[in-house]
DNA sequence: CTAACGCTGTGACCTGTTTCACGACCACCG
DNA sequence: CGGTGGTCGTGAAACAGGTCACAGCGTTAG
């Protein structure tokens, strides 16, 4: 049981699907269905059945053809597939306004993947507990992060101190990186860096809304 | 001058490499850098010159081998190519935790893409000025968005209000919507929907870091 | 009991994107 | 004044990701 897969080859969109795969399926055993199909599933993901088939091949739980996937056991499989064995605490640097949003947000949400310790530089904010989330001060990260195993980290702090947070975190251990700030960071390659860059995507919004406007207009 | 080049398909990704450029761009110039290569936009974005240049080819603008692109030629073709001609005005549903944190980060940053009213259900919020934007009442929302031109509008209500809020938008003459609420909206085809999901990008996150940690420890 | 159905898993194919490679160009240097 | 070096634009190759189609199989209707 010990065989772990030969480090099967994941495109990064795939995991992104089987995240949101993972969100429907909770939300449906809320609702007490037992049963789905890759159909319907893709139906609520926006994209094709073969594609939800293919994406679910890696997580090494098969459907039947005939009831489709049993919801529970799926979401086991995902479960097992996507998180950490144990949980993973995340850090937040930067408790500003959007910091804060996001501490609001995920606090007491996912039972893995935790908003465990939150750090800013300034001085009225450290000490306190915002949200339910404890602030430390820059000083005390890697110490922290170390003592809780942290090893995920949230950066919400101005663009010009991004890059010297990042530094910092991967200096205490952290391996990937949720990044707000508009920069490329830098980093090694072992650390895994996400980016949410809210400028581009509502440039791309204005820009392909301007796109079909126009050709709605003129078919 | 009119002849509209034949609606050159651009790709989603393309779009937002190019605005990534932009404002990399607008960095340089105001360090009063006056031509820059491909390969050194490319070290900034985090890509390959040659896709810098494959992407810059749809602007319209072409450098000097020799000197490469001229910043405030290059920037001004890309405001062309990007911006609507005489600036957007974007609409905001849902004054809450992460709604102010964004109305604060995009008031006053560009000139177009302003946000330009706020709207919210909580009669607390409505008729209030926010982070120096009005908050209208829902019912409001068609008038105002109509009256102000407004196309495009950010969606952050809470999920299960979302695809209400996207039905009165479309309605109101929305044509792009970014969406904050982790939900799936229907919308027309003419309506372009951008999703910006922290959960599956944390996920994303949480699974890669695992991944490139596994293999680091041994390669 | 049999046939027909509908779904899954997966190999083969196809489409869109990225990378490569090269001709053309210009500035500079010897 | 010709060679050299470096860069741009772009056709073509390479790649990745997504779609199609079908074999296999339990279920179920007749
Ligand atoms: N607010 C948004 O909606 C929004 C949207 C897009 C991008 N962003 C990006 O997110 C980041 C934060 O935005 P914000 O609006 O929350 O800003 P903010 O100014 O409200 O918050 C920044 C926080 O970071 C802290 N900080 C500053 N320097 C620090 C350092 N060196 N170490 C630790 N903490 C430090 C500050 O004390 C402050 O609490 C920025 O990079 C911004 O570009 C924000
Ligand atoms: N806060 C975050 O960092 C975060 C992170 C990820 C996703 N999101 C998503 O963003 C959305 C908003 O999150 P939040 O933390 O700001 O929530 P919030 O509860 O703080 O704010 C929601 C706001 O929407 C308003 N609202 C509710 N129903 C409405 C309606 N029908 N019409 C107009 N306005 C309405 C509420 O009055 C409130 O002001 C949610 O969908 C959430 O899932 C938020």
């Amino acid at each position: 049981m010990a065989a772990q897969k030969v480090a099967r080859l994941i495109s990064e969109r795939s995991i992104g699907r089987l995240s949101l795969y993972r969100r429907l399926l909770n939300v449906l055993q809320g609702e007490g269905v037992r049963n789905i199909y890759s159909h319907q599933l893709a139906a609520m993901a926006g994209c094709t059945a073969a594609q939800v088939r293919r994406d679910l091949m890696a997580v090494g739980y098969s459907g039947s053809p005939t009831h489709g996937y049993e919801v529970p056991r799926l979401i086991e499989s995902l479960r097992e597939f996507l998180d950490a064995p144990g949980g993973q605490g995340v850090a937040l640097v930067g408790v500003g306004n959007l910091g804060k949003a996001i501490l609001s947000y995920f606090t007491g949400r996912r039972p893995n993947l935790q908003i465990a310790a939150a750090f800013d530089s300034d001085p009225y904010k450290v000490n306190r507990v915002i949200h339910g989330c404890r602030c430390y001060s820059m000083e005390h990260l890697a110490e922290v992060a170390e003592g809780q195993g942290i090893r995920l980290a949230i950066i919400t702090v101005p663009a010009q101190a991004a890059q010297a947070v990042a530094d910092a975190l991967v200096q205490a251990g952290v391996r990937g990186i949720l990044n707000f700030a508009p920069v490329r960071l830098r980093v090694p390659d072992h650390v895994h860096v996400e980016d949410i860059d809210m400028t581009v995507s509502l440039e791309k919004v204005a820009y392909f809304a301007r796109q079909s406007a126009e050709r709605g207009s003129r078919p």
